[in-house]
DNA sequence: GAGCGTTACTTGCGGGTGCAACCGATGGTA
DNA sequence: TACCATCGGTTGCACCCGCAAGTAACGCTC
């Protein structure tokens, strides 16, 4: 596991289970979206695309967004314009910019794949915590979150 | 974020929580332990070798261990016996194993990050969440574990 | 003891990613 | 207007990883 014995018995325990479970749930997640020729990294651009103004975004907005380096997403979108799901879009306004923007064929990637995707969290995830324990794992990991960020800020 | 409005507000929330901070959260651990050349891969390769029997394990109890493809784990060992930290030992009784083992300088090397990782667990997760959420993860992630072990095993 | 399916490991290959370097564009300043 | 720090994006390079194929060894069966 992650940790050697420095760690209470209880907390050596729940460290290990989260380091675990976050690994299979990935692969769970990623393989029930396979079949449609996607993984959880595609999918997650046709989402944010297909839920922006305008079904498109600039890249470094994009890139922050998926958590993403900059030439990272420009890896992931030459995939995705190879199969005719995002195109790119130079900016009027500003010639450095370049709009990742979602076609008909990528929104009807992302709607064949979505009910897929949400069953998949569900069955593996929601349902087996209950209505509760969703809330508990939002709010554990919220906490934890609020102290990553607020440590990042205080770094700089 | 990773899923669309299928999910109830409360849902969305919560797996978007999880999935951001997971993320950062592993990026935050690979940073404090970075300093001692050391990525999280390499640090559970040498605490597992650390608490096995006679400082060696079977490459594929290993692999399985650290959640590792076969070929993975050759290659994460091939720079481990390039810095010293771990050699090769053949077995004796079965030719086809391959042992890992743990050289006093990757013992060294484990002794000397540990504190390290330890702490920055401890300050990234346990300290935020505190006794009695660090439990709830546990419990929480266990019912998922769980979950995806039945599932898995139906399946075959 | 010959054959054969299985196991353990390694290697070739391709995909995905980050970092550093680079280029063009921008916006503020002298 | 000329300069320059900065920004947005892409490319070269290196690393990590999994899959498939290959090799060697094991062990069971006939």
């Amino acid at each position: 596991m992650a940790t050697p014995r420095w760690l209470t018995e209880t907390e050596q325990e729940s460290w290990r289970n989260y380091i675990l479970t976050a690994h299979d749930l990935e692969m769970a997640l990623e393989a029930d979206l396979a079949p449609h020729g996607l993984s959880m990294g595609d999918y997650e651009v046709l989402v944010w695309l297909s839920e922006a103004e305008l079904n498109r975004m600039r890249m470094c907005d994009l890139a922050q967004s998926l958590q993403l380096s900059p030439s990272g997403l420009t890896r992931r979108l030459d995939g995705m314009v190879r199969n005719g799901w995002v195109d790119r879009a130079s900016c009027a306004s500003d010639r450095r910019v370049m709009y990742a923007h979602l076609t008909p064929a990528g929104r009807a990637k992302m709607e064949e794949a979505a009910p897929t995707h949400v069953a998949s969290v569900r069955r593996h995830v929601l349902e087996p915590l209950g209505p509760e324990g969703v809330a508990q794992l939002g709010e554990l990991f919220g906490r934890v979150r609020d102290h990553l960020l607020r440590h990042e800020l205080t770094r700089s």
